[in-house]
DNA sequence: CGGGCCTCCTGGTAGC
DNA sequence: TGCTACCAGGAGGCCC
């Protein structure tokens, strides 16, 4: 579920209430939620640092602490979020990890499935080439006509190539609907049947529609009522058309889409 | 290379 | 009422 818009507004939260504040303690209450680094080394190297900036790409948050070389790396997973909390025995149910901040004032990265992943690293950018991901799907430099060249490249069904993280980085399979739908494709369509107005149009819209979640997620505003992510539901009608969405599987997701308007 | 399926995980729910 | 089966879905692995 969090995806780009979601770690925006992730990092926005984030940003107000865990930088430039001393990390009391590190209480780890799920540690197969780290990699790469044992708990208590985790909880050492954090102890007595403070989160000085932090970055997004793609689903991804990087956080960085006065000592250079350290930042700890979030990725969601699936049910992934983050909560404060004003004391320690407040902490949400699935609280996985959790700083102790000044105050006692608690940031707890929780998740019900524990299928995202917390860990140490020294260089985000060295991180991300070396796991392969693409750029991210709101970076300046991404222009709809790169979005449409970097498609163009590929032979399957668009909506893996828009959730493949090495193509480019952000897009799961709820915005991968948003992005379709309102471009009026259907899920299974294959990239080599648009031209290249219609995979122009994809980059324009990918940009667009995310540029709205994002300040959706981070100002607390609600999505358009044309967005397909209000109504992602097989009985709710198409907010174009008022039909019956329909279901079906595309990339091995369950993926939503109207098809009245197709 | 691409697609489909399985796995990780847990809680909610549909069906019996 | 209580059990089981299945689903959600990000990501990686495996096989065809």
């Amino acid at each position: 579920m969090p995806e780009l818009p979601d770690v925006a507004g992730f990092k926005a939260f984030f940003d107000r209430h865990a930088l430039q504040q001393l990390i009391l303690d590190v209480l780890i209450h799920k540690s197969r939620i780290l990699q790469g680094v044992a708990p208590r080394e985790f909880a050492g190297r954090l102890k007595n640092q403070e989160f000085t900036s932090s970055l997004r790409h793609g689903k991804l948050l990087f956080a960085a602490t006065q000592e250079k070389r350290l930042w700890v790396l979030i990725h969601f997973g699936m049910s992934g979020y983050l909560s404060v909390c004003e004391t320690v025995h407040q902490q949400p149910k699935d609280a996985a990890i959790v700083f102790v901040l000044e105050e006692k004032k608690c940031l707890a990265y929780a998740s019900q499935r524990l299928l995202g992943k917390v860990s140490c690293i020294k260089d985000p950018q060295k991180y991300l080439s070396e796991e392969g991901l693409g750029p991210d799907a709101l970076e300046r430099e991404l222009t709809a006509e790169r979005i449409a060249e970097i498609l163009s490249e590929r032979r399957g069904m668009l909506k893996s190539a828009l959730m493949n993280q090495g193509i480019i980085a952000g897009v799961g399979n709820e915005w991968s609907d948003e992005i379709l739908f309102q471009c009026g494709l259907h899920p299974r369509v294959k990239v080599g049947d648009l031209n290249r107005e219609q995979l122009l149009n994809v980059g324009r819209t990918l940009r667009r529609v995310l540029q709205i979640g994002v300040e959706a997620n981070c100002q607390g505003r609600s999505l358009p009522h044309r967005f397909l992510g209000r109504h992602r539901h097989e009985d709710n009608a198409c907010p174009h058309c008022n039909n019956n969405l329909a279901s079906v599987k595309a990339a091995g997701r369950t993926s939503y889409y109207c098809p009245h308007c197709i």
